[in-house]
DNA sequence: CAGATAGATGAGTGTTTACTCAACTATAGT
DNA sequence: ACTATAGTTGAGTAAACACTCATCTATCTG
């Protein structure tokens, strides 16, 4: 019986993730090409297709959402209990698991001076979409999004969130006012679909569920989905702004909602007591101090 | 970044659920070299042991558990998931999961009458220790091992549980009395902990919860460990006669208790006018039938 | 003691995997 | 028209995988 390769599932799972095996190839560190023939050998072994190709860009079938979704989650199980048993001694690695987009466009970057400053402790960082265990993940401590009012842990404000909309520089030309931005195709996030109608109500605007509704799953699909012209995402502008320096996508309408998710590094109010945490703790604080400077 | 392949932590998987690597072999239909190859690869790929090796058996350490929970769950997933894409049309396929030591005891025991009956159909069973989620792994039945009151769902009652205290036969010498049994060493089953204490209520004896456990997460793992003399496993007597009759194993104290728990075939209510399942049932009633004659 | 059982180890080998490279196709933007 | 972008395809290749076979060690049982 042929089974795929876990190589190629999580081959898979990043093209899925990025929708994009451009995006992909980049993130695993091979070729697109590479990244091409295993979801071509992938799909011959399944006998069915996981990509819809157009033009430039690819879009999962409903079989390819569901494969996703499971192998995602089988993944990692896998990776995180493997990490678990191969990460070196407990007493100098910090253990951390984080929303994917906010790990790799925030807290990696920063990671330079984290090293420099603590030169005898190592970060071991994985992230996930799925709701964290401190227990069966060993992990010290976790980056979530959302209001902060996690019971029984502790939660310590990261970074304020500053959503916008945004989208691609030939879609702005016609999104000009708040009603036109209603009527234009928004961009849903599946783990939050009430996040545009929150973001309307802010700013003062009633808004209904549009009947034609395009959902992702994680803000990367998200972003790939606005840069290629589909429609007008809700993004936290601090994220972004590699993209909007490039000129890719742009603000629409000139209106910010600040605060109403934000992320925040939460640990259990028993691991207060550790060294990991502590040292994590005194390292964030000063990259805080210095960003508010 | 080495990371074990799936095929790999497959037979890590069976290996640890038979705590045997002869019968990994087995199962996998490969030579019990290659299980000890590819242990002893991983093993050096974590950087740690999974199995402690004793005399002529294996056991798992506590790293070796740990790993093995996830790993089976983790793997789960994916074989289910991948299984769920390439099953052919659904129209002719019966999707079943069952518990592992039931499914290849009885069920698999039986299939030869089932293609004889209906060769145009095709039995695509899984096995699982997890409960089962229908809509998720799109399943037409499962076999659970219970007391058949799951809301929402039909239950039909396969095999009436037979529980005898078995043990191997140099162990059977000094077991005969009720006394003595309950001053052995008790395997238990880490998923029904009272198991034991049910069983002596339902003789007429008291039992308490001894100081030092022996759990084990499935039946098959029990039945290794009291073939190789560990102690006393308590089981259903019709799903170990082979190994009685080799007598590998023998019943002690001719006591026996039926019906504590059973095992049903099990379906939402909404999947009675399915073909699959009018198709299934129909024949496990005749083989039933057969059974009673 | 002989035979059976169970796991371990080294060597060998064929197959599969996992890429890269080069060239191509189909857009989109200037 | 030219350039950039993104995915596709065929061919090639090195490494890894996944075994088998033969032999060994350490018990256990009759």
């Amino acid at each position: 019986m042929s089974f795929p390769s876990l190589n190629t599932l999580r081959t898979f799972e990043a093209a899925a993730r990025h929708l994009s095996f451009n995006r992909a190839a980049d993130e695993l560190c091979i070729s697109p090409s590479a990244v091409s023939h295993q979801i071509r050998q992938l799909e011959h072994t399944l006998g069915i297709r996981l990509f819809l190709r157009s033009e430039r860009r690819v879009s999962l079938t409903q079989k390819g959402e569901f494969y996703f979704k499971n192998v995602q989650q089988g993944i990692q199980i896998l990776v995180q209990a493997t990490n678990s048993l191969t990460t070196p001694m407990r007493e100098h690695t910090i253990r951390i698991s984080a929303v994917p987009f906010f790990a790799t466009r925030w807290l990696m970057r920063r990671l330079d001076t984290f090293q420099a400053h603590y030169p005898g402790w190592e970060l071991a960082i994985q992230t996930s979409t799925q709701k964290s265990e401190f227990d069966r993940e060993d992990l010290d401590l976790v980056i979530r999004r959302g209001a902060g009012d996690w019971p029984g842990m502790i939660a310590h404000l990261l970074l304020r969130e500053s959503l916008v909309p945004v989208c691609a520089p030939a879609m702005a030309r016609t999104i000009d006012t708040i009603v036109a931005l209603k009527g234009a195709t928004l961009l849903h996030n599946s783990q939050v679909p009430s996040e545009w109608s929150e973001w309307f109500g802010k700013i003062g605007h009633t808004f209904s569920a549009p009947t034609a509704k395009l959902e992702f799953q994680n803000s990367s699909q998200i972003l790939e989905a606005c840069i290629a012209g589909v429609g007008i995402a809700l993004m936290d502008r601090q994220l972004i702004f590699q993209e909007m320096a490039e000129g890719r996508i742009q603000s629409v309408v000139d209106q910010q909602v600040d605060g109403m998710r934000n992320y925040y590094l939460v640990y259990p109010k028993s691991h207060t007591t550790r060294k990991s945490v502590q040292i994590f703790l005194e390292w964030i604080s000063n990259e805080l101090e210095q960003m508010d400077r």
